[in-house]
DNA sequence: CCGTAAATGTCGTCG
DNA sequence: CGACGACGTTTACGG
């Protein structure tokens, strides 16, 4: 991993053209060989990047001078620098990499066991029901023993009542489940996906995950 | 800008938790409160992060020590350093920015000026029409006055189209609109998208930007 | 500040 | 290699 601080202009001409003015900037050069320009805001993002697998080329004199960056696809960023402020380089090796621990799968988890969540009487018939175009998440049967698909995201957006849409529409075909009912259960719905899937007839469940965990876990249940 | 390099591991408890093992990585903190973890790989995207407005607490004894760093939402960063192996701070200033050319919204603007490129005769109506489930992009009158609604993407995707129909169906239940047809303009349209547009009776108009643009600026036109 | 759509999205997985 | 979905998406824009 290479630092520099340099006062530099840079032009991206790719996907998009852009342009950076001449400033004082952050140039981060990656063991991947990704190039990047930060400034001093923005959080994490740089203001300008190429993307590995690219290619650096240098043309310096005394200091200032020019780099190249070019990838397969001729995107190039060009980095023209004035002034090199500080450079330093250093081996960092292989990082052993990061572990995660997510959500969604957690909260589908927690209402495959909890399907009494979406009314009394439920029961789950199969978790990640297989289908010709995606597994359902949820496919249950109501009180009345109709087949409900329930589809799960954190945050629930219009894409996820798209997605379950489909399901619903492929579902229906199958006589021996029609009619299938559909609900969308999220976190937190937004209110276009609100009325969209109530245009559609979906039924939409806001879950309250640390409620659902208290459920699960029996050192949080209150009684 | 400060820049450290040093031997630590890494854990995030927020939206998810998440741990990096011990390991040598690129601390970054910018003058706006952000800090990110960066390993020499996966290009300009940190390891880890806490995104601005945040606060840094730093516990060191002798080099080693503890970052913790909080925002209100109460999500933490804890960076337990090891070792410091190089630390070194800069002043970069305030940016001037990024300009950038090329983005959907330039689109937009151009083809909302040049409604002709969709067909001889064709007038607009508006730019961003406004429904219940969101703006339409362009809405016009082809020759013969029938309103046509136009989805404009850089990217011509299934989702855009998916997006279109939407707009279309519900633009269909107005009796002073309907019947309306629909446009889905893109710099690069991906066949799968074709086909689905095809399939609910979607135009497909592929844009060339530079022509576009050259449409547009007086000292780009060959006559 | 909230809601929505774009992004040089990026990053996995799976066919 | 391309399509598809998730992301601690992030970011910009408009009400």
């Amino acid at each position: 991993m290479r630092l520099v601080i340099a006062r530099c202009s840079v032009d991206y001409i790719g996907r998009l053209t852009a342009h950076l003015p001449l400033a004082t900037r952050l140039l981060l050069v990656k063991a991947d060989g990704s190039v990047s320009v930060h400034a001093d805001d923005r959080a994490y993002k740089p203001l300008n990047w190429m993307s590995p697998p690219c290619r650096l080329e240098e043309q310096l004199d005394d200091g200032s001078g020019t780099w190249t960056v070019t990838n397969k696809a001729g995107e190039q960023l060009i980095i023209t620098i004035d002034e090199v402020l500080h450079d330093h380089a250093h081996e960092l090796g292989v990082d052993p990499g990061l572990q995660k621990d997510g959500v969604e799968a957690e909260l589908q988890r927690l209402l495959a066991l909890h399907v009494e969540t979406f009314g009394q009487g439920w029961t789950l018939v199969r978790r990640e029901y297989p289908t010709a175009i995606g597994p359902v998440d949820l496919l249950c049967r109501d009180a009345d023993g109709k087949v409900v698909a329930v589809e799960i995201k954190r945050r629930g957006e219009i894409d996820g009542v798209e997605q379950l849409t489909r399901y619903l529409e492929l579902l229906n075909r199958d006589p021996l489940l029609a009619p299938v009912k559909g609900v969308f259960a999220a976190q937190e719905i937004k209110p276009q996906a609100k009325v969209l899937a109530q245009d559609r007839g979906i039924d939409c469940v806001t879950v309250d995950y640390a409620v659902l965990k208290g459920t699960d876990d029996p050192t949080q249940r209150l009684f």
